[in-house]
DNA sequence: CCTAGTTATTTTAAGCCTAAAATTTTCTTG
DNA sequence: CAAGAAAATTTTAGGCTTAAAATAACTAGG
């Protein structure tokens, strides 16, 4: 475990409109918490849709959520678009694809033009399927969020759309494009991702 | 598979005023995109945290969050206790916690009283480590969310408390007590956590 | 052509994660 | 006190995930 202390670049250049710089430890601190209780929250209803799409349905949340992706397009997509869309590594995209084909929710298409690509497309059943899945799971969300009325929600998503942008600042020592862990989209019916 | 109606509210954050409470299929799609776009938001913050905690201090997600758990404890801890607080299940625990062990961040104690139980606990080095690597954390953090101000970051707070509660409703047929899912809580030197 | 470089994807190694079964130890109760 | 139940944990099997290396296919420049 030696870990060398690198530390230093570790500091990043604060380039945010922070709110008094004055006390930048305090605001510091609030973010930090902001961002525990943000991550506990989404884990346990994260963990909550889990559970119940393999009982319900017996599929897992990352296949879930290709399946999304794919209806959402409404067209066959690359394995890249994929793993850019669900924010996971093309590595991974390959075998969440490869179990739901071996199960019939989707076929894959080597077009001719260009034999690198592959093309994914949702199953005529597998379609159908993932239309009645996606209402229900669009109830267990809406019930989660129950103590969310609308004007509530347009708050949150006009400070949400607020994020971004600092993320990729400084850091230049990041693999090539990593894509990284998986994320859950669950989308569905609705459309829009930030 | 044309999932009905939809694809209307796809556009970005127009949102608008929406529907009023008489017309709960417009509230569950809001609620529904508002799931996702803090889904997104929230991964791509966590897989930049990732990525830094390992080419910065070459430790894992999962592995900092167990150390965060322990610090914030600040007394040893079982099994079990991880287990909850970080949300996953109790075999995650082992496997992390073993890994944790080797590398000399942590160390177990069988206590006497109750031979089941293992109790596991930062060792002098690992804590020091962990402290200087929570800071820094603590600033990428800062970083991401930097977009927030003090208020802004009471009003998340306070909207996030309400969340909670229609969770656990419903849906008898799931398996034991399931705790599933890694979180991560990167917790630190701030304690609180909802 | 043909070779170097780029792009799309798969493979590999290692770690994370869960659910369910198995173990070990403790507690309870007849 | 001897089952049997309960509790804490580990093990197992399978799936998810990444980063990095390896393949395969296309694109250009000579």
């Amino acid at each position: 475990m030696d870990h060398s202390e690198d530390t230093s670049a570790a500091t990043l250049e604060s380039t945010a409109p922070a709110a008094d710089p004055t006390v930048p430890e305090a605001v510091a601190k609030q973010r930090l918490r902001l961002w525990l209780k943000t991550l506990r929250c989404t884990t346990r209803i994260e963990n909550h849709l889990r559970q119940r799409l393999r009982t319900h349905f017996g599929i897992t949340l990352p296949q879930f959520d290709l399946l999304a992706a794919l209806d959402r397009a409404a067209r066959p997509m690359t394995m890249s678009e994929l793993s850019k869309y669900l924010l996971v590594s093309n590595g991974n995209v390959t075998g969440v694809v490869q179990r739901l084909a071996t199960e019939g929710w989707v076929e894959l298409h080597r077009t001719p033009p260009d034999r690198r690509t592959q093309r994914v497309l949702l199953t005529q059943e597998g379609g159908e399927q993932f239309t009645r899945m996606a209402e229900t799971h669009r109830d267990w969300v809406s019930t989660a969020l129950s103590h969310f009325d609308l004007d509530e929600i347009e708050i949150l998503l006009r400070l949400l759309s607020r994020v971004r942008k600092a993320e990729q600042s400084s850091d230049t020592s990041s693999p090539n494009r990593s894509q990284s862990r998986a994320a859950a989209l669950h989308s569905s019916v609705s459309g829009n991702i930030s």
